[in-house]
RNA sequence: GGAAGGGUCGCAUAGUCAGGUCUAGUGCGGCGGUUUGCUAAACCGCUACAGGGGCAACCCUGUCGGGGGUUCGAAUCCCCCCCCUUCCGCCA
């Protein structure tokens, strides 16, 4: 959410800002409203501050019955006056944060310029995709004759995009969780396991609601929804806080699962694992001082530490600056680290960086006293450190050997019981 | 799920029964000052947030868990909801 006044102030910036990143919001209704509104709390309180002297002529007036009588009428007068105005001035506010939570972020001089995906610009790549000496096959091949995958009894589950994680798999998942954990925890970050289930508010503070509503399930008998990932419960955690600039920056690694609906995504990445409704995260997340240059060094040291765990799973990698129309609607920047992926010969999205400013702070109500003694809204910030299934995803392919097995890169073997290969040999 | 007790401006509390002098008192903590060789103590002052107005000093409005209602007027009375504590039930 950007401040009003910022927007009252620079209507056409907000309207092309708004086209560049396809979001659609009606500025000129939403700065009529703004006006009414205002006028309208201008009267309302005009009001209330004539009950108020009323209130204390009423006292001073004592047991004078002649002079109270008159006052009640008086009273009565602003009562009915005030009756008329506030439903309105409720249904003006309503109507104003409706427009006003459309309103997308102002995006960085640095996003490049495009509309889809394929305008993302490459900064740099790591590693070389490996060659191999034999027919290498996809994850989800391997997996399945290593004994390490059911799909058809996860689908029975629950559904398509569901699966059973079996055997040296669902050890593969929980080591990478734990290597991924300890390893950003050695850089400081404080280690939390956050609900997988919020309520309503922490989704319209991280960004999510209302316009990523049909990505999230909801729990309507209990009025909560399944997180997408941890970054919605840890903005949630602060909300309403004023913490003290001494204490900044928090840096968090939270492990949480991660819920999404994936509407509108049918007949995309419809084989194995790579588009799921369910996988476990490890999420890093910084809240800092509200200073650009501080949220962009934390930008990019998040990004080295994502960087730093792919590098140690020796998977190769590029990372991509997130072009303005690809970018979601909160974020002032984003890069994703883009891991190969054998089967598809390309990179793909394993994990994405993003600053808010104080986008996110605003909405959630997280703010902080700075040295002056001014309350600031916070600055927000998140990476991924790893996600399970496209994490396993990218070394099993990566990593695969002729004999169906796949090597355990030396750095995670610590997390898998020391070993060095995992699955049964079947070919 | 059932019962009882709670939620007050950082923390702790008063105020709620009897609506108006609550512009929400007090203690602690914090900040500034006086005194002081230094520290402590003592004393004095300040000590929420949001919105609006004003060049400014400052002024106005709202907020006592949230929402609605009664009333000229609500921290206080009524209704609904949320959260916390204790006990019971159920339970990984």
């Amino acid at each position: 959410m950007l401040d009003l006044a910022f927007i009252r102030e620079h209507p056409e910036l907000i309207k092309e800002v708004a086209q560049r990143r396809h979001a659609e919001v009606d500025v000129d209704a939403l700065l009529a409203v703004d006006a009414e509104l205002r006028a309208t709390r201008r009267q309302a309180e005009d009001l209330r501050a004539e009950q108020n002297r009323l209130n204390k002529d009423m006292r001073a007036a004592g047991k004078d019955k002649a002079l109270r009588e008159q006052l009640i009428e008086r009273g009565r007068a602003l009562a009915a006056e005030l009756k008329t105005l506030e439903p309105a001035e409720r249904e003006l506010e309503a109507r104003l944060r409706e427009l006003w939570l459309l309103v997308p972020n102002i995006p960085d001089a640095t996003v490049p310029e495009g509309t889809s995906e394929e305008d993302n610009v490459e900064a740099h790549r790591w590693g070389t995709p490996r060659e191999f000496g034999f027919e290498p096959v996809d994850h989800a091949t391997l997996m399945r004759s290593a004994g390490m995958l059911d799909l058809e009894r996860g689908v029975r589950v629950a559904g398509s995009r569901s699966y059973v994680l079996k055997g040296d798999a669902v050890l593969l998942e929980i080591g990478l969780l734990q290597f991924a954990l300890e390893r950003v925890t050695a850089h400081g970050f404080t280690p939390l396991s956050v609900p997988a289930m919020a309520k309503e508010f922490c989704f319209f503070g991280n960004g999510q609601f209302p316009r990523g509503r049909e990505q999230t399930y909801a729990l309507p008998e209990d009025e909560l929804y399944l997180v997408g990932t941890a970054e919605v419960a840890i903005t949630g955690m602060h909300s309403g806080e004023i913490l003290r600039e001494q204490d900044l920056p928090i840096k968090y690694v939270a492990w949480s699962p991660c819920f999404r609906r994936e509407a509108g995504t049918y007949g995309k990445d419809t084989r194995g694992i790579f588009r799921v409704h369910q996988f476990e995260k490890i999420e890093q997340y910084v809240i800092c001082r509200a200073d650009h240059d501080e949220s962009v060094r934390w930008h990019e040291e998040l990004l080295r530490n994502a960087e730093d765990l792919v590098q140690a799973l020796e998977l190769p990698y590029r990372v991509v600056n997130i072009c303005v129309g690809d970018l979601g609607d909160a974020k002032v920047k984003g890069y994703d680290v883009e891991t190969w992926i054998p089967s598809d010969g390309r990179y793909r999205e394993t994990h994405s960086d993003s600053y808010f400013h104080d986008f996110q702070a605003r909405r959630a109500d997280v703010r902080y006293r700075d040295a002056e003694g001014t309350v600031r809204y916070v600055h927000t910030l998140n990476n991924t450190a790893l996600a399970s299934t496209r994490t396993i995803i990218a070394l099993i392919e990566n990593h695969q050997q002729p004999d169906g097995t796949v090597r355990v890169p030396e750095a995670l073997r610590p997390y898998v019981g020391g070993r060095e290969t995992l699955g049964t040999p079947w070919r």
